[in-house]
DNA sequence: CGGTATTTTGAGTAGATTCAAGCTTGGTGG
DNA sequence: CCACCAAGCTTGAATCTACTCAAAATACCG
């Protein structure tokens, strides 16, 4: 059920099976949400976590002139607002991008857990730490990319984090956006990115479709992007 | 010394005085540096975390062309890079804007220090999502808002938290970075940035002049910028 | 006082937006 | 099985915001 957080905690730390076990007894409920629904709202007081099991999720803002900005996206194996833990309200509300399966953590159970197992508790903390560093990605790419290279950014961090969680298919993946939503992540509009993925698809390097997205050229993509994945700790975290 | 810190923590949560004086401990010495210095280079090993004691840092990127993306300021009272307690490395450089002094606080006290007071492992994860949410601010500033709203949101940010740790002067306070700096931050060039001061001043709602900001209408400026201060709790955490 | 960094202004350009229309695609019901 | 509808994609043309390049003015530092 929560196998690709596992998946994903293991992939930068090691995890005893007590540690395993332990926080897979922290789920209170697996529940089901529609693509396009908000599951938390700005300020509301969270007692409880969302822990992606199956879908998209995106976290944003509303502006004036119904703008909206996406600030991040989730995947399978992210909690979604687990800075919601110590936050407590989220400045930032919580949308389904696809239809979704999300396991409820209790904020009392995360507590139980990461004061009998500090390590976890480190694990936890690196893992909103890891948010951050997502953030100042976006940061960059939004602040000092052209929107070829942004977007080019955004598909080479989709690819990474989602083979983390096993779901690359060779060389493609899933990233069910549209291109409105797309524009919402990288301060673009609609007919912008369409332009733009008509320029990633020209010059080879990766065909967006229905969506998923085919990568063509992977190094070349990369490339474009200036994508380091350093800045996604695959490494680790060595105590 | 750490005065500004524990005004900065005070002002979102409880301490006592045997917290205080926990904090006050893991200081290990206090350094200067001279402006324009980076203290920690993108990847380094880090065993230390850097507490602003006096002066402003910056958390930066280079990318290719030799342009450079800040993706957040610090100001007395902050840390500059307690996220590299669970790190251990960083994604970004950080660079000292002005002369400064900083208090080298090592990993191994702050370990020590989050084991004896789990509430302050808390105060300290709160802190690191804090900005965390100040990043998610400034991706809708790049992402959604023209360069005269991001400016402002940018003067309504530092307004806010030098307030917090007593840096205002009446409608006054420092923000001892140049054009092009400020430019930096908010993905605008410096030239556009000189254009965007001069129209804040001329409708009235601040002037910033020689590394200072007078504000004229605060109300309009957090008008102008949509500005919620919301997003940096200072309602704090309340367990 | 001279030299350097920074700010300011101007003119031309480029990247992204807006607005509008037409086209595909996928799903639904007759 | 086809007609129709809604959502999303694509394209064009005009516009605008911000950028580039360049030069002059001002402020700051030793």
């Amino acid at each position: 059920m929560i196998e690709r957080h596992l998946a994903r905690l293991h992939a930068r730390h090691q995890l005893t099976a007590e540690e395993q076990h332990a926080i897979r007894a922290t789920v209170a409920e697996v529940r089901e949400f529609r693509r396009g629904m908000t599951v938390v709202r700005q300020g509301d007081r969270l007692s409880t976590s969302m822990l992606v099991v199956e879908g998209f999720l995106a976290r944003y803002k509303d502006l004036a002139g119904g703008h909206r900005q996406i600030s991040e996206l989730h995947v399978p194996g992210d909690f979604a607002d687990l800075h919601g833990f110590t936050l407590k309200r989220l400045d930032h509300s919580i949308l389904t991008i696809t239809d979704a399966r999300i396991a409820i953590v209790p904020h009392e159970r995360i507590g139980e857990l990461v004061d009998a197992f500090p390590r976890i508790m480190r694990l936890y903390w690196f893992s909103t730490n890891l948010d951050a560093a997502i953030h100042r990605e976006w940061v960059v790419s939004l602040g000092s990319r052209t929107a070829l290279s942004r977007v080019a950014a955004l598909f080479c961090e989709l690819h990474t984090r989602l083979d983390v969680v096993g779901l690359m298919k060779g060389d493609s993946f899933e990233f069910p956006l549209n291109q409105s939503e797309l524009g919402e992540c990288m301060g673009l509009t609609a007919v912008h990115v369409n332009r733009t993925l008509r320029q990633i698809r020209e010059r080879g390097l990766a065909t967006f479709r229905r969506g998923r997205v085919d990568v063509h050229d992977l190094a070349g993509l990369r490339e474009v992007a200036e994508f380091d994945d350093s800045y996604l700790y695959l490494d680790g975290y060595e105590e």
